[in-house]
DNA sequence: GCCAACGTTGGC
DNA sequence: GCCAACGTTGGC
């Protein structure tokens, strides 16, 4: 399948992993303009990224931080490649398990576009997905199209996959969003009932597995 | 800091 | 190749 569209996440906030930030916020990718897309290591999100092609047009997303949201738009400016902080024991996403001779994880380059005038909130997609109504969010402007748009999207559905496609009847709503704005922050930014933990656990085990899956995540500046 | 959701690991 | 245990993601 070929898709046009993506959605990146990244971290905007400072985590040390290995001794090292790998922190990524919309200001850090406006200043350095290009950046390898390194530190993924979930396979599907991996195999996308492989589909990924020179001018394709990106999300940027905030991610595990205080209002995780749309941040900004990028666009791919090469190709997938072998993702050589795997191979690096001194790098955060050092995996021990990938041989020199076979690369087992890919990047890209992605490349800043712009900044997005109004980051679009995660709680704003999730209400809209929920409730059904721009109207009451204060974005009429999406149309019942946007609504449908956003409740298909990844994000909302996938939740933690770190690479994602995008519909382009999407991706001009999340524009439009970011550039218009509308929403009423605290009327989308509170919310959430969950839902209580089923078991009563009884976990612990010990185990000594070293490996540690290394799921997703995503990274810094260049190297 | 909590904990639900879910991908990965590894014993069988 | 199943599946329970485990570890991570990531919103809240």
């Amino acid at each position: 399948m070929t898709s046009k569209y993506w959605l990146l996440k990244a971290e905007p906030d400072s985590r040390i992993v290995k001794g090292k930030d790998v922190k990524f916020s919309v200001d850090d990718f406006e200043s350095v303009k290009t950046s390898p897309w390194e530190g993924v290591r979930n396979y599907e999100a991996r195999n996308l990224l492989r589909e990924v092609k020179v001018g394709d047009q990106v999300l940027f997303y905030h991610s595990n931080c205080k209002n995780p949201g749309i941040a900004g738009f990028a666009e791919i400016s090469k190709e997938a490649y072998p993702d050589y902080t795997a191979w690096d024991p001194e790098h955060p996403y050092y995996d021990p398990k990938t041989k020199q001779d076979s690369p087992k994880w890919f990047m890209p380059d992605v490349t800043f576009v712009a900044r997005a005038k109004h980051l679009v909130p995660l709680a704003l997609l999730r209400n809209i997905a929920s409730s059904g109504d721009a109207d009451a969010a204060g974005v009429p402007y999406i149309g019942l199209e946007g609504v449908e748009a956003i409740k298909g999207m990844a994000l909302i559905t996938r939740g933690r996959l770190s690479v994602q496609r995008v519909e382009e009847d999407t991706w001009r709503i999340m524009r439009d969003l970011a550039e218009k704005g509308g929403w009423d922050e605290q009327a989308i930014g509170k919310k959430k009932a969950p839902a209580k933990r089923a078991a009563e656990s009884v976990r612990g085990a010990a185990k000594d597995s070293a490996a540690g899956s290394a799921t997703k995540r995503r990274r810094r500046g260049p190297g």
